[in-house]
DNA sequence: AGCACGCCGACT
DNA sequence: GTCGGCGTGCTC
């Protein structure tokens, strides 16, 4: 009898576990249950019990079979992750030289979503009986509930303009009994043709274009390449649109600080609904909603952080990356990841497009659409008809301020003219606080930083000097530390406060704003203050970063950057593109909706192929000669260049790793060793990073490449990480 | 002695 | 990633 045989009677399975190793462990399948590759389920491991999810069933497995545990748990009401979500962690995994387990616990990473809502109590009439006594607030509920339908506690309550004492005690009286009521129903679908707008012949031809790339079957990769203002959104929508139409999913990433409830209202004034949202700060409860409708097909759009590529999506058949440059899709800790890229692949594995777009899209994407590898839709004008801003230099050679002063005289001007026209000028300057640099005017003494060496960075308003690496701070004394003269320390260089502090000078009648990140109230007080600038409560806003992106200040006219060479020069590989991105979209926000914007750039590099790329109004000409550039520096995009990354906790140890890779790279491959310079915070949160940039040869598999030459170097040790940054649409 | 902390290796 | 084991060094 085959029963007899106790071989026959076990299964195992192998099971991907949220541990950092690199293969599945092998478990036994509990008897009178089964399992499938992609089943999610409980197993135990070490002391404790874990989610992971079966791989392969029936492995050949190496492994003492008394060492074997069972599986604790199925989870058999959740469907299994399908054939593509398990080929793209594979791809995942081997792309990023990271553990398998470690990407699928990106996927399980909502263990109550595993779990069936649980019902909420609700409340509901009994037939015909009635409370002894009819008081105002009884009669209330009463008239509230009689729809007949069943009632939240709490939602009856306010209905009905009663405490829920009121409602417990009909609970009470045998009035009204306690049932249970499905939780959440499924959200209500986007509605294809809600309220579809008038497009531009430009936006209609991209959106044509969108449409027929459905029809790939290979699926694709699309570059929407628009000005600010130029109606990218519009245009996605209507592939969103389409995608629905074929009743499929859709996923659109936003960088984490574009996710705002402006973006969510434009989805809803489009397709009637609100979308799904997944990020950081969602709540565990309608994280696992989100989830579970993703995997059931009741959520049909996902607007999400990068974390949101990972959903175990039934049907999904487009992917939007917005603002696709844009330096958060970058995961740097844990399974470092970009979610573009990854997303470039998921669309590839699973045969649908993907859209990205980006007012500056980033060298490597508009690389790959002029070799054919994306479509290319450009979008030069602006939907409203309203003209681009007219940006000009202001060369701090020739026409600087006076000494101590940080705007010259003709941006006082235009913001003058500005502030006398009602109209909103903002001042761009990407450094926050009072002054980077501290003094002493007796000894020379420099204010740094005990712990990362970074200068210190005066916070007037604050009276402190803060570490802007590792948030260190300290008060700011009256006397120099080192040689102990009073009244000797002096403020080098501007930071947000002091060009504040030099406008309500200029313009002590003017309504001034700063927005910066560090504000104190956090960041409640500055959507606030955002939404003041929003609806014209400012005159004369002076920004960090922040104010480049999710907002739109409609009445903003001027745009001054007060230092257009900062960043410039970093030793960062990217640092000119960087600086493109950020002055095109701070500029671009000048005048985006009514048109008449103009952009005062301060430089003393006014010949810098940046800022006359900038000044010529001609992107082409910037990525022209950034491609140039690089290839002729070695550096991305390469088409064929590869970059891996070492890092670790011991920064001599790292560098010396790093710099025998590039010994043992084979002699074909042209290496670069760059600096810490791009990697300052890593390096603070101790984990110091080299990047190797190396020409690899015409046709090659990058994995196999890189563990052949990581091979032949030194043995990675302990604490040491290795990872690989290159756009993988070459691989494809 | 008692424990806080950090490093290291195992986890099927 | 997370846990327990074990060593070091400091304190009630």
């Amino acid at each position: 009898m085959l029963f007899d045989d106790p071989n026959l009677q076990e299964t195992i399975a192998s099971v991907l576990v949220p541990v950092a190793v690199p293969g599945a462990y092998t478990y036994k399948v509990p008897a009178g249950q089964s399992v499938v590759p992609g089943t999610i389920v409980k197993v135990p491991l070490g002391p404790r019990e874990v989610i992971g999810a079966v791989w392969d069933i029936e492995p050949d497995a190496a492994i003492n079979p008394k060492k074997l545990k069972t599986i604790s748990r199925v989870y058999d009401t959740t469907p299994p992750l399908d054939r593509d979500l398990r080929r793209f962690v594979d791809w995942v995994a081997n792309w990023t030289l990271g553990a398998p387990g470690m990407v699928v616990r990106m996927v399980l990473r909502s263990e109550e979503a595993l779990e069936p809502e649980a019902p909420i109590a609700g409340v509901r009439r009994i037939e015909g009986a009635a409370p002894d006594r009819s008081t105002p607030a009884r009669q209330r509920v009463l008239a509230t509930m009689e729809d007949g339908f069943a009632w939240t506690r709490s939602g009856l309550a306010h209905a009905a303009g009663v405490s829920a004492s009121v409602i417990d005690g009909l609970i009470h009286q045998n009035v009204l009994e306690v049932v249970s009521m499905p939780a959440a129903p499924p959200p209500p679908k986007p509605q294809i043709d809600y309220a579809t707008k008038a497009l531009t012949p430009a936006q209609q031809a991209a959106v044509d274009g969108l449409i027929e790339t459905f029809d790939k079957t290979g699926g694709s990769v699309c570059l929407i390449d628009g000005v600010t203002g130029s109606g990218k959104t519009e245009v996605y929508f209507e592939a969103i649109a389409e995608a629905l139409r074929r009743e499929k999913q859709v996923l659109v990433l936003l960088p984490e600080i574009a996710l705002t409830e402006q973006f969510l209202r434009r989805f809803e004034q489009r397709f009637g609904v609100y979308p799904a949202e997944w990020h950081s700060e969602i709540t565990p409860k309608n994280r696992a909603r989100v989830w579970r409708g993703v995997a059931s097909g009741d959520v049909r759009v996902v607007i999400g952080a990068r974390s949101s590529l990972f959903l175990p999506f039934k049907e999904l058949g487009l992917i939007v990356v917005d603002e696709e440059h844009d330096a958060a899709f970058k995961q740097d800790d844990r399974v470092p990841y970009s979610a573009r890229d990854m997303a470039v692949v998921r669309g590839h594995l699973s045969k649908f497009p993907v859209i990205l777009a980006s007012a500056t899209p980033s060298v490597e994407s508009r690389v790959n659409a002029e070799l054919g590898r994306y479509e290319l839709f450009e979008l030069p004008e602006r939907a409203t008809g309203a003209a681009m801003p007219d940006l000009h230099v202001v060369d701090m050679r020739l026409s600087g301020p006076e000494r101590g002063r940080w705007l010259a005289p003709r941006l006082v001007h235009a913001i003058k003219d500005t502030f006398a026209a009602g109209d909103q000028s903002l001042l761009f300057l990407n450094r926050r606080g009072y002054a980077p640099l501290t003094l002493c005017r007796t000894c020379g003494h420099r204010f740094q930083c005990a712990h990362c060496s970074a200068w210190l960075v005066e916070h007037r308003f604050q009276k402190k000097l803060v570490c802007h690496h590792c948030g260190h701070f300290e008060k700011i004394p009256d006397a120099c530390p080192a040689c102990q003269s009073a009244d000797s320390l002096v403020a080098c260089g501007p930071g947000v406060e002091r060009i504040a502090e030099e406008v309500s000078d200029l313009f002590p009648q003017a309504r001034t704003l700063v927005l910066s990140s560090d504000l104190p109230g956090g960041p409640e007080r500055l959507k606030r203050e955002m939404k003041i600038v929003e609806e014209g409560g400012a005159d004369i806003i002076i920004g960090t970063q922040l104010v480049a992106k999710g907002h739109n200040f409609p009445k903003l006219k001027l745009v001054g950057v007060i230092d257009a060479d900062l960043g410039l020069a970093h030793g960062d590989p990217r640092a000119a593109e960087k600086t493109f991105q950020l002055l095109a979209q701070v500029t671009g926000r000048a005048g985006r909706v009514s048109g008449g914007g103009q952009g005062l750039l301060q430089t003393y590099n006014a010949d810098h192929p940046v800022i006359r790329a900038l000044m010529s109004g001609d992107k082409h000409a910037f990525y022209k000669a950034e491609v140039d550039a690089r290839r002729v520096a070695g550096l991305p995009p390469f088409g064929r260049l590869a970059a891996v990354i070492v890092s670790g906790p011991d920064r001599a140890f790292a560098e010396g790793y790093a710099r025998a890779l590039a010994r043992a790279a084979p002699n074909d491959a042209a290496v670069t060793l760059l600096g810490p310079a791009e990697a300052a915070l890593a390096m603070v949160r101790g984990r110091f990073r080299f990047r190797l940039l190396a020409m690899a040869p015409r046709q090659f598999d990058l994995q196999s490449y890189l563990r052949t030459w990581l091979g032949r170097g030194p043995k990675p040790t302990k604490g040491l990480r290795v990872q690989v940054d290159i756009d993988p649409q070459q691989f494809l």
